[in-house]
DNA sequence: GTCAACCATTTTGTATACAAGATATCCATT
DNA sequence: AATGGATATCTTGTATACAAAATGGTTGAC
């Protein structure tokens, strides 16, 4: 992971923080990165910026910028926020969804069984993401959907490993299933609640996304 | 308005596109702004990443950087949105809110009072800011209460405006007033729905919002 | 022996110099 | 005259040099 070009650091830096590479608390330091990286500290330091304000590092005045994970308390706060965003994007989507939105959606449903027949975990993010990114986009409100986009990106981690918990493909995808006969259907509220209720944290969910979390090892330094 | 400080830039700048001195669309010369703050290139470039991470600014790569103003959809997209993360807000905390919320929340709710019976515009607008600020915290879900201050924030200017129309003081007091009883009664739908009402863009207030849209001629260039 | 102040070192913050890409101008050609 | 291309100029992107601030260690006093 050596990106010549700036366009790249943010990026990098990004996934090494989402993987674990780098732990939480973690100060980075500049010359060693900027020499990792084959770049000076100048994009460096403006990747920092962009960072922090997504959330994924803290910068201190005279300090430096230190590695943010979220603690097991924010994912929770994280994921009832994306549920209530995601909720309203069904809510808005039922009464605006296109027919080739739909057909869309189907088509990622399918390739969502394709998938989970073949135990394929990374396909099957894959076509969920695809299945989610739809729904926030037949909101028709952009705005609505760009902060979706972003607070889905910033879960994608935790997402994909509560995914690997035992049945839960299969679980996720039977609730796809429903959402998107709800939408066909074109009711608005079981859209909402379907939606609401795949992506809340509850019952059984919450020891998975326990035993994920801990197994992430994000949480070095806490 | 010279920050010699860094820190002090990125604020400068936001001001300066909410407030509508820098156009929409405008490309923000590199040089000629770091000549007008007084400071080098550098801390400028760094506050443009900030900025462009909070949506106010477009960079495009060897282009530069460019003031993005929301448009009347963008805005009423975000209102939308608001309402939908001050229900939920509200929801939470009509379960959560502490005495010392409910005291301090009766306390603006008086300062309004006052600052209405003064027609004192600014001091009813921090004494509001603050009555909604508390609502965020009381909802008890910290990554809630931050995304509900970003977005109140960005739409403190267009806010503003619409405080002025003719009535809207008043109506906004009384709405306060049924939002404070619908939480002291614990009535979470109730608290819900007056808040939403509250923010939503729904009837006369969509007319109101066009004129200090227009007016606030932040729409110059699109 | 402990604490505090001072100095050295390290690290961040900023300015400037330089490189690379984009735009605009001017000239040649059709 | 219009178009296409080459070049000059300007702007952004990056590296480096320098300044300021913080940290850590050492020394001296109590």
């Amino acid at each position: 992971m050596q990106p010549r070009r700036a366009d790249g650091v943010r990026e990098a830096l990004e996934q090494m923080i989402v993987t674990g590479e780098l732990t939480n608390g973690e100060r980075l330091d500049e010359t060693s990165l900027a020499e990792r990286f084959g770049c000076s500290r100048t994009p460096l330091r403006e990747a920092f910026q962009s960072l922090a304000a997504s959330g994924l590092l803290d910068l201190v005045p005279h300090r430096g910028a230190f590695v943010r994970h979220p603690g097991l308390t924010d994912m929770v706060e994280m994921f009832e926020v994306m549920a209530e965003l995601e909720a309203y994007c069904g809510r808005l989507a039922a009464r605006r969804v296109s027919a080739a939105d739909l057909a869309a959606l189907r088509e990622t449903v399918i390739a969502c069984e394709d998938a989970a027949a073949a135990s394929d975990h990374d396909r099957y993010y894959a076509e969920n993401e695809r299945f989610h990114h739809l729904i926030y986009a037949a909101s028709g409100n952009g705005f609505l959907a760009e902060q979706a986009r972003q607070l889905h990106r910033r879960l994608k981690p935790f997402r994909r490993l509560q995914l690997r918990v035992r049945g839960r493909l299969d679980q996720s995808l039977a609730e796809h299933r429903a959402i998107l006969a709800a939408l066909e259907a074109g009711d608005a509220n079981a859209v909402s609640e379907a939606l609401r209720g795949h992506i809340a944290v509850q019952g059984g969910k919450f020891n998975d996304l326990m035993a994920s979390y801990k197994s992430s090892h994000l949480n070095a330094g806490k």
